[in-house]
DNA sequence: AGCATGGTTCAAGCATATCGAACATTCGCT
DNA sequence: AGCGAATGTTCGATATGCTTGAACCATGCT
């Protein structure tokens, strides 16, 4: 089949619009050139030059087999190009875990840096709820997650963490629903970890389980019990007067969300314009 | 950088599973592919496989750079395709004029064959008018014309003619305008080619010179003067009675179109394929 | 332990791309 | 016309590098 270095030949003779100074260009002697050019034709099964004059010129199908060759060229560049990033630290992809309580805003709008085709790391986020967070972090030895309350345990050392902006949580009701401590149904997020049964937390008390913390918007605004929300969600609820503060000993909390890596793994560059885009700053990704 | 060989090694490898299945899938020694994969790596500038387990396995930068690198593969048996097809007789363009008073229906049809994929051929078509179909078609070197009332003169050697279904020319106006020869204006479409004046051929009567044979037509829907309008053009309007056949000597006429090509060149498939949609039959592409 | 499997290393041989020089041809200039 | 410059080709020599086969190492299975 014709070569990549046959095709560069054909292309930088069409550009210098001689044998001899593609040659030139391609830092090799004439007889070289008109060698890869004859290899060329016999690959080809017919002329891709028309010798007949004094300069030699592109037959029709020979110029037509050079057009479509340029887009092979392109590929290859392309591909060298990705090499290149994928040995200077670009991860192939990164894949994100996020605790689902978290504003996604940050992380979505880090999608068209890595949309961008100069960046060739692929960015993957999953969503998951409590402890399944940790779950698919370690299941799919995910490169990153988001999330609050954690607790690496004695390997502290197996963590690398970057403070997030502070998640207040509020505890909240629809107004005049009655729905409080005591009196009404709490609501709250199933954990996404598919082992874990939601019902191990519910302490005894009555519970309903809801799958993500819109359907527990939803819920609550629906009047069909109260429960805990991100702050995030329920700002513009709380204004309009749709949901309301509950009466309770603790009805607000603040967590410390963190976003956290293994510091087994070298950080990529993917990572790196991930956690800056996050708002973390200070992180060289580690040159491999 | 990359050779389209080493990406066809790593290709092997993934499809087979196994180094050793790839050699012997590309009746290469093992020790073979072993080489190309250390000179890709090498390339990369990054371990392509993992070599730690006992049978190797792909990066996860190394797969990224081999499902990449299959775009080039593919692009190259494109490539290769196409240099097979233009060596077995698919010129790399089939350039057609065509008379634009003959239907223009068959050879918009043979558009859709032309896009597949797997014909090489690209279809050019140019509309020209009288003595224009001629000029374009020598000054552009066309490979196809078709027309009516075409005499090759002496070299009757030098052309192939094919038959085309006979086109009757009507003479026509609007009924009630009053349009006729002698009494009114008449319509002529204007010779396309750049160096013919017009009015050469006016014969020192009353003639109006339009661009092409649809602007003829409004005209002469609209009352404006009487003339010859292919009958593919105004079945309709006879029908309609939105124009009427015009009293005269002679009102109508019957030319018989014809598609010729040089023979002096051979007849390519892409030609050949497009003489099968204007209905000519018989046509046998020249194996070059 | 022994063997099969999977991959690597190494030296040797062979193919092939590159070079340099000599040659043909055409164009342009004097 | 005649000469020189430029273009492309041919050809033998050279060197690079691909391929091979055999020996070797590691791992997993019986």
């Amino acid at each position: 089949m014709l070569s990549i270095d046959q095709l560069r030949v054909l292309d930088a003779i069409d550009r210098c619009a001689s044998f001899a100074e593609a040659a030139h260009e391609l830092h090799r002697v004439p007889s070289a050139v008109s060698y890869a050019v004859r290899q060329a034709e016999e690959e080809a099964g017919f002329p891709i030059f028309d010798r007949s004059a004094r300069k030699a010129s592109f037959t029709p199908a020979g110029y037509r087999l050079l057009e479509e060759g340029r887009r092979l060229l392109r590929e290859s560049a392309r591909l060298d190009a990705l090499a290149a990033q994928l040995a200077t630290g670009w991860e192939p992809e990164l894949h994100v875990v996020v605790d689902g309580v978290l504003p996604m805003g940050p992380v979505l709008r880090a999608y068209p840096s890595f949309a961008d085709p100069t960046v060739p790391t692929r960015l993957r986020v999953d969503v998951e709820y409590k402890q399944g967070v940790l779950r698919r972090f370690a299941d799919a030895s995910a490169d990153l997650m988001l999330l609050i309350g954690f607790d690496p345990g004695e390997d502290t050392e197996a963590f690398e963490l970057f403070e997030l902006a502070p998640l207040r949580m509020v505890l909240v009701a629809a107004p005049g629903s009655g729905q409080a401590p005591g009196t009404g149904l709490e609501l709250a997020v199933r954990d996404s970890s598919p082992g874990v049964d939601g019902r191990s937390f519910s302490g005894g008390r009555e519970v309903a389980w809801l799958p993500d913390f819109h359907s527990k918007r939803t819920a609550l605004l629906e009047g069909v019990g109260f429960g805990w929300l991100p702050e995030h969600l329920v700002t513009d609820d709380l204004a309009h007067g749709r949901l309301a503060p509950v009466e309770a000993e603790v009805a607000e909390w603040t967590y410390a969300p963190v976003v956290a890596r293994r510091a087994s793994v070298p950080l990529g560059k993917g990572a790196a314009l991930f956690l800056r885009h996050l708002g973390v700053d200070g992180v060289r990704p580690e040159v491999v």
